[in-house]
DNA sequence: TATGAATGAGTCTTCATTCAT
DNA sequence: AATGAATGAAGACTCATTCAT
C-alpha cells in the first residue's frame, strides 16, 4: 500500500485538527483498500468504518457518503502518481532527457514502473473505472501539488511562444489512453505479454503519435494561448 | 437502441419457443438499456423485469441472476459489433483493401463508425468495464458467428505459412486498446476533440504499431503454429 | 428404499387408472425420499414433481398440496411397518410365541429389525415428527390392510371375554413410545449405545410395563367392551 | 408463558446494555411463542420482530438467523427445566430421597409437574423436535447453571468410586426418552390417559429400568472414570 | 390429462442514514 | 466528537398456484 504519501506532513495544526485529519486518513486508507478489492458499489460504509477502526456514525462526520470519499481518493491517487512520475525532472535539471519525445516516454515509463511496484494503485484505478477522473486530475491539479503540471506541459509543447504540436491536448490524451488501457492486464496478469515485451512497442507508438502531431513548418505554428491546456 | 440485430430471425420454431425467445430478448433489451444507463450494480432485477413488462419471478426463468444475463449481453454485443465490422470484407472480395494495414485500419474505422451511429453500445460497454470480455469474445467467438474471426486473423498475420509479425496477439491487443479507450469520450463528448480530428492520428498510430511488429527479414519469420491466436 | 410394498398389486384396473396410480406412486416415492432427507417444510412441490419425472402442474392433479400427500405417506408408511412386523404371526400359528409378553417383545423386535434394515423409514418418520400419526394409524387402520390389528390386539388383551390388563391402550402407548423414541439415535448413530446393548434393557422394560398393567385377580377383570380399543 | 425465569436479574449493567438485553429477551420471547405455535420453519423473522415490537433489521443485530436464536432458546429452556427440577434437592439435604430410584423418580416427577403447569414449554419442545438438544444440554450444561448436573449424576451412579450401573448413560437416556415421549399427548390432550393414570406405571417402568442396569455384585463394579458421563 | 410458463406474494438479508447518549 | 443501536426501505430470490395450450 502506498498510502504513505497521502499522509502529507501536517505542520502548525492543532492537536484536535490533527486527530481529525488522522481519522480522515484512516477512513480513506480503509476505503482505498476495499474499493480496489471489491469496487465501490460492493463496499459498504460499515466496512469502511470498521476497517478504519471507527464507528459507523463517525464516517458521516467526515464524508457525505462513499461517493464523496471516492472523489477525494481518486484526486489524491492521481495526483500522487503524477507527482511521483514527474518529481525526478523537477529537481535535477541535468538528468532531464533532451527531446520532448524522450521526456514523455520517460514519464510514461516511470508511471508504468510505479504501477508495477504498486499493483494496488492499478487495481483501484481499474476496478473503479476511474481513468476518466484520473485524466481530469491531470488537467485540473489540486492546490496541494508540489509539481507544476501546467507549467511543465506548457513548456513541453511550446517553443518561443509558439505551439509545436497541432492539438497538444488530444496528443496527450491519446498517449495516456494508450498507456493506461494497455498496462492493466499486462502488469497484473502478464497477458497477452510481459511489460518488458510491451515497452518497446509502446515507446515506438508514443513516438509515432508525437510525430503525427508535430508541426514541422515553424512559420505555420500558432501562437500559444495560455499554453493550450 | 440497436438491439434489432439481437433478434435473430427465428424459423421453424414452435409458437411457445418463439414466445420464450421474445421474452428473453425483452429482458435482454431492458437490461441492456438499464445497464448502460446506470451500470450493472445499480440496476435491480425488479427494474429489468418491469422494463421488459414481465413479473419479477419471470426473470429467474431465463437467467440465474443479472450477471448471467450480463454475460450473454456482452457476448452478443461484442459479436454483433465484430460481425458488422467485418461483414463487408467477406462478401465482396474486390472491395477488400490491399495491405494488412489498410485492412486493420478500415476494420477499426468501421467499428468507430458503428459506435458513432449507436452510442448506446459504446455507453454500455464503457459503463460496465466490459472491454475485457469484449476482447475475449474476439479470441473465442461463439458458435453462432457468421464471420470466421480466427480464419481472418490467421490469414492476416501469416504469409506462406510463416508469421509476418513478432507477437501478433500483443499487436492486436495494443490496437484494440488504443482505439477503444480513445473513442469513448471523443464520440460521446467530442472531448478532447472530434472523432474526425482523432482519426488521422489514430490511423497513423495503428500504422506505426503494425510497423513496429513487422518482421522484415523473411528468413527470420517463425512457422505459424495454429495461426498464432 | 422400501417403497416397493407401496405398489400394491393392481388387478382389474383399466390401463388409464393404472397409469394414474403409477404416477401417484411416483410422486409419493419422490416425496418420501425428499421428506426424509430435508423434512416436509424444506421440500418444494417443484422438487417432488421433478423427482417423480412429471411436470409441476401434474402434482395438483393428484394431491391438493404437499400436506395432503404427506398424510397418505404417513398412513402407508405406518401400515407398511405394522403389516411387516405382524405378518409372521398370522400365517403360521405354530411359530407364534406362547405368552403375551413374548408376543409383544417379538413384535417390537421385528419393528426394530425393520428399522435397522431400512434407515430411510426411520429417518422419514423422525424427520417429520410423525410418531403421532403413526400411532393413530395403529388404532385406525386403513381399509387396505391385510393384517387385522384390532382383532390381534383384542385377542392379546382379553381372555374368556375379560380384560387381562387395566388400561391396555395406555400400556401399548407406553411401549410404543419407549421403543420408538429410544431407537432413533441408537439405530442411526449408535448413540448412546448399540442396538444390541439396548435390546435386553428394552425387553426388560417392556416386560415390566406389561406386568404393571396386569390384573392378577381374575375375578376383578372387567368385561371387554369391543376389545377395549 | 414461563419466560420470567429467562430474565436473569441484571446487576451493575449499563443502561444501554440493559436495554439491549431486554430487547434480546423480547425477541426470544416472541420467537418462543411463535415457534411453539407454528414450528420454526413456519415462523418468519418478520413475525418474530413484529412480535417483539422491533424493526425487522433489529433482529439481525442480535441473531444471525432464526436458527441461531432457536439454539439459544433450546439451551435456556432445557437448562431452565433441569434447574427447576433439581433445585429442591440441592438446598435442603434433609428433604432428599434416600435411594437412587426415589431420587430419579422424584426428579422426573418434578419435570412432569413443571410441564403440566407450563404447557408452552412442552409445546415448544415437542413442536420443534428438540428433545435431542435438550438431552445434550443435560450432558454439557452451560456456564450459567446454578445446578451442578455432572456432580449430581456422578454421585448418583457411583459408590465408593465404583460404578453401580452398567451403562449409566444409556440408562439415563432410556428414562428420559420414556418420560418425555410419553408425556406429550398425555399432558396436552389427556390421551390416551390422564397424567395421574400414567404416573404409577411410569414410576414402575423407571424402577425396572434402573434395576436392569444395576450391578449387584460389588466386586464386579468397574472403577468410575470421570463419573461415566 | 399433462404441461410448464407466468405470476406475485412472501421471505431473508443488507445497508445508508438517523439520533439519543 | 464519537458512538452504535435502531430503523425501514430496497434488493435478491423462492415457490405455491393458476392457466392457456
Amino acid at each position: 500500500m502506498t498510502f504513505g504519501h497521502f499522509c502529507v506532513i501536517i505542520l502548525h495544526m492543532g492537536r484536535l485538527a490533527q486527530k481529525k485529519q488522522e481519522k480522515k486518513d484512516k477512513l480513506l486508507r480503509s476505503a482505498f483498500s476495499l474499493f480496489k478489492e471489491k469496487g465501490i458499489e460492493n463496499t459498504s460504509i460499515s466496512e469502511i468504518a470498521h476497517g478504519a477502526g471507527v464507528a459507523k456514525g463517525t464516517f458521516y462526520l467526515y464524508f457525505k457518503d462513499k461517493y464523496a470519499l471516492y472523489e477525494v481518493l481518486v484526486a489524491r491517487c492521481a495526483n500522487d502518481i503524477l507527482v511521483q512520475a514527474m518529481k525526478p525532472f523537477t529537481k535535477d535539471k541535468a538528468s532531464e532527457p533532451k527531446t520532448d519525445k524522450e521526456w514523455v516516454i520517460s514519464v510514461m515509463d516511470r508511471i508504468l514502473e510505479i504501477m508495477e511496484n504498486d499493483h494496488s494503485m492499478l487495481e483501484f484505478v481499474s476496478k473503479n473505472l476511474s481513468w476518466g477522473l484520473f485524466r481530469s486530475a491531470l488537467y485540473s491539479p489540486t492546490e496541494s501539488d508540489i509539481v507544476d503540471f501546467r507549467g511543465i506541459f506548457s513548456s513541453l509543447i511550446t517553443e518561443d511562444g509558439l505551439l509545436k504540436y497541432k492539438d497538444p491536448e488530444l496528443m496527450i490524451y491519446m498517449i495516456i489512453e494508450l498507456v493506461s488501457s494497455t498496462c492493466y492486464s499486462v502488469i497484473l496478469e502478464s497477458s497477452p505479454a510481459d511489460l518488458s515485451c510491451l515497452k518497446p512497442h509502446l515507446n515506438a507508438a508514443i513516438s509515432s503519435i508525437i510525430d503525427s502531431f508535430y508541426i514541422e513548418d515553424v512559420s505555420k505554428r500558432p501562437k500559444s494561448a495560455a499554453a493550450g491546456l
